[in-house]
DNA sequence: TCTAGGATCGGCT
DNA sequence: GCCGATCCTAGAT
């Protein structure tokens, strides 16, 4: 499930060098029977065909025209997916913020899906590529790290109030390696 | 072909 | 912490 994809590695390799990330932070989508995922109500279209395919793939699709949000489908024939909405730098920090922009806070380079997709050069053509095979260009690696359950913290999701009650279900999960964080159900 | 809307980001206060 | 830009995608005609 979501939660055991923190702590993970997230391994990012092109032309210009090697990049890798732990993920902090990632959101649940259900499937069919969820408001607020791209497969609510079994939709099957180009874009989210991936999500139909074999669990460990890459879902990446386009927002608002000029940011990509990378998800690995969890359970293919359910539609299912997770978005990795943030991590920390383990290496190639230099890229990342040659990517990122040299300005750019370290707080603030990798805080969400778009920047993710930016510092890991993520884009539709890496729509679909098999996240669990390390030849790839994109692959998710396990060192062993797993975060501790009071380090966590469970919330509602983010920028789908459209999805009614759905957008308050505990589904997003926060790693919070330095602090403490509280379980929060829903609604807070 | 046209129209509406969105799983965000960055600048400004 | 709040607000608006931006353009691709999907659905309707």
């Amino acid at each position: 499930m979501a939660w055991d994809l923190l702590g993970k590695v997230l391994v990012s390799r092109s032309v210009d060098g090697t990049v890798a990330v732990r993920l902090t932070e990632v959101e649940a989508y259900l499937g069919p029977d969820d408001p607020a995922c791209h497969t609510a109500g079994r939709k099957r279209t180009d874009r989210v065909q991936s999500m139909w395919g074999e669990a460990g793939r890459a879902y990446v699709y386009m927002i608002y025209g000029l940011h990509h949000c990378l998800n690995v489908v969890t359970v293919g024939e359910a539609g299912e997916a997770i978005l990795l909405r943030g991590a920390v730098a383990v290496s190639g920090d230099e890229l990342i913020r040659l990517r990122r922009g040299p300005t750019v806070s370290r707080k603030h380079l990798l805080n969400g899906p778009g920047k993710l997709c930016q510092a890991l050069a993520v884009d539709r053509g890496d729509d679909g590529v098999d996240l669990c095979d390390s030849v790839g260009r994109l692959w998710i690696a396990d060192d062993g790290t797993i975060p501790r359950p009071e380090a966590v913290e469970v919330s509602g999701r983010i920028g789908v109030d459209y999805a009614g009650d759905a957008a308050h279900w505990p589904l997003r999960f926060v790693w919070r390696p330095d602090g403490h964080a509280g379980i929060m159900g829903p609604g807070g």
